[in-house]
DNA sequence: ATGGAGCTTCCCATCATTGGAAGGTCAAGG
DNA sequence: CCTTGACCTTCCAATGATGGGAAGCTCCAT
């Protein structure tokens, strides 16, 4: 199949694909004579394996090492299960700076009247006319 | 002051103290004779309530508004409680996709024994051989 | 006057993705 | 047979926020 269908297949778009054969995270697509790329079930299986991944918010980086794992017949499960944990702690840590900012902004919100008047604990605390609300 | 010292003390580094007037996220900086930017306290001023914006998330766009409400001595704090609200929307929105990406990675490891089979969910999962776990 | 610290501009890299231009290929329909 | 339109090709550029570094200038202390 051709590189759109292939796309619509896997739910990676044509683009991406291309660029993920440029950056060398899949092997180049065999060419037909038209100069098309050509792709099979297996290509478009590590494709939507690569989807999924991405889902998962893993790096291209961290794909690269999952893709040469689940090539690997003789992997360990604990490899997998430590890159795994590895990204957990990653977007948890991006969790807790998502969630400290919420926090500070929701209390000022809180503290803030929103009516007509211009005076304002929001702008006041990024102003730093106030010190900054510190919570943990 | 020069750059440096600007930057130290706004927290903003010299790098991006440029580069914010490049964008026009702030005037341009008065010059002295040796062509090197001059920064009186409302400059640094400015770039700390950005520096603090930023650590609270801020886009560049809003806090480029934010820095319009900042000086608009009729804005009303409805306005300004408004882009706070929305950007914690913004920042919930973030927070629910990465924990939906914890939980479902963290359910995978869980069930991987991580010993030293090939076997492991989460290579399954990826590669679609076992239906994705969807929890909501 | 020489060294070094600090400044200047300019270009490039990151990360993953998207957009578009200019042009080649293929199938269907007039 | 020729056109049209959908698909493909490569290449270049942009996004957002930041960092790195080169080449060259300014200033101050030794």
């Amino acid at each position: 199949m051709q590189i759109g269908e292939a796309a619509e297949a896997s739910g990676v778009t044509a683009k991406m694909i291309r660029h993920y054969e440029a950056i060398g995270l899949i092997p180049p697509a065999g060419r037909r004579s038209s100069n098309y790329r050509d792709y099979g079930a297996d290509d478009v299986h590590r494709l939507a394996f690569i989807r999924r991944a991405r889902d998962l918010g893993f790096s291209i980086g961290e794909i690269r090492e999952l893709l040469r794992l689940w090539a690997d017949r003789r992997r360990s499960s604990r490899d997998v299960k430590a890159l795994a944990l590895r990204h957990i702690a990653e977007l948890e840590a991006k969790i807790a700076t998502l969630g400290e900012m919420r926090a500070t902004l929701a209390h000022l919100a809180h503290c803030c009247d929103g009516d007509s008047r211009p005076d304002c604990p929001i702008i006041e605390s990024l102003a730093g006319t106030v010190p900054p609300p510190h919570r943990h």
